[in-house]
DNA sequence: TTAACCTGTTATCTTATATGTAACATGTTA
DNA sequence: TAACATGTTACATATAAGATAACAGGTTAA
């Protein structure tokens, strides 16, 4: 999945509901489609994502989704974590194992990637929806004035 | 690209070049294919790669590829930027400009990439091909004994 | 010099995945 | 009860990775 932005839609949802107080109070999946220029139901699946992890609360029938958590509670890790794949980079299994070299470069490489991952990790959890939010809003601002 | 093996069959073929005295001798596109149980179109399309990066050197005709540094000289990272797209997250490109979040939500999210990938990036050029090659050759030592 | 091998490149096919879109059961509200 | 919502599923389309084949041209050894 090269060109995914699933990532990136779902942070846009999340800052969307953080920042709602800029944006008309219409928290329905067609309005969130607007501001990503998707569709509803795209929306509506990322949010059952989201919902499973914990980082919103909905309920069927009414436009009044919330942040389970205050934003500066809710990292990029947790929505990396509720949308994406665990792992960056992949290991290819199907290496031959009567080769010396294809025998033990799963293990080599499983170690490399998870210092990767680690770091990746780490950092993720260091950004949190209130910064996101913020540099919206600051944005914002910015152009109104 | 989620499920892309690339970046591991790329590493692959560096340390079959730079551990081949535990092979046999032969650095044949298609004996490597056979490590990495693929074929030998894929292996050369993934030398070319590494050979515009300044990895590899290579003669048409010629098995006879070799390293253009020491293994521990090239890095993860090199490897990476040889083989794979530049970014691990992609941005929403498409975002609403009307809406005041769809109109700054890009920059915030490419601010916050950022961060990751820079982090992500400093931990790939500190492991080096030869820490793939010393533990594939110490795994492989371990099988024999 | 010729047969057998190789590299480097391109093209095609298949498969996996992301996204767009529609549909529908069901809940909510005025 | 009409209008609108969510939550879920199904399907079509676009993109990318990998498998495979083909071929022009270089190399090597008998």
């Amino acid at each position: 999945m090269k060109y995914s932005h699933r990532l990136s839609d779902a942070v846009h949802i999340l800052t969307y509901i953080g920042a709602s107080e800029i944006v008309e109070d219409d928290l329905s999946s067609r309005a969130i489609a607007g501001s990503i220029n998707s569709n509803p139901s795209l929306v509506r699946r990322l949010m059952s994502s989201l919902k499973n992890a914990g980082l919103i609360t909905s309920e069927p029938g009414r436009a009044a989704v919330s942040l389970s958590k205050p934003t500066n509670e809710i990292t990029l890790l947790d929505v990396y974590k509720a949308i994406e794949e665990p792992d960056l980079f992949h290991v290819d299994e199907e290496t031959n194992q009567q080769c010396p070299i294809g025998a033990n470069i799963q293990s080599a490489l499983h170690k490399a990637y998870n210092e990767v991952q680690q770091q990746a990790e780490s950092e993720m959890s260091k950004i949190t929806l209130a910064d996101i939010v913020k540099d919206v809003v600051d944005g914002n601002k910015k152009t109104l004035s």
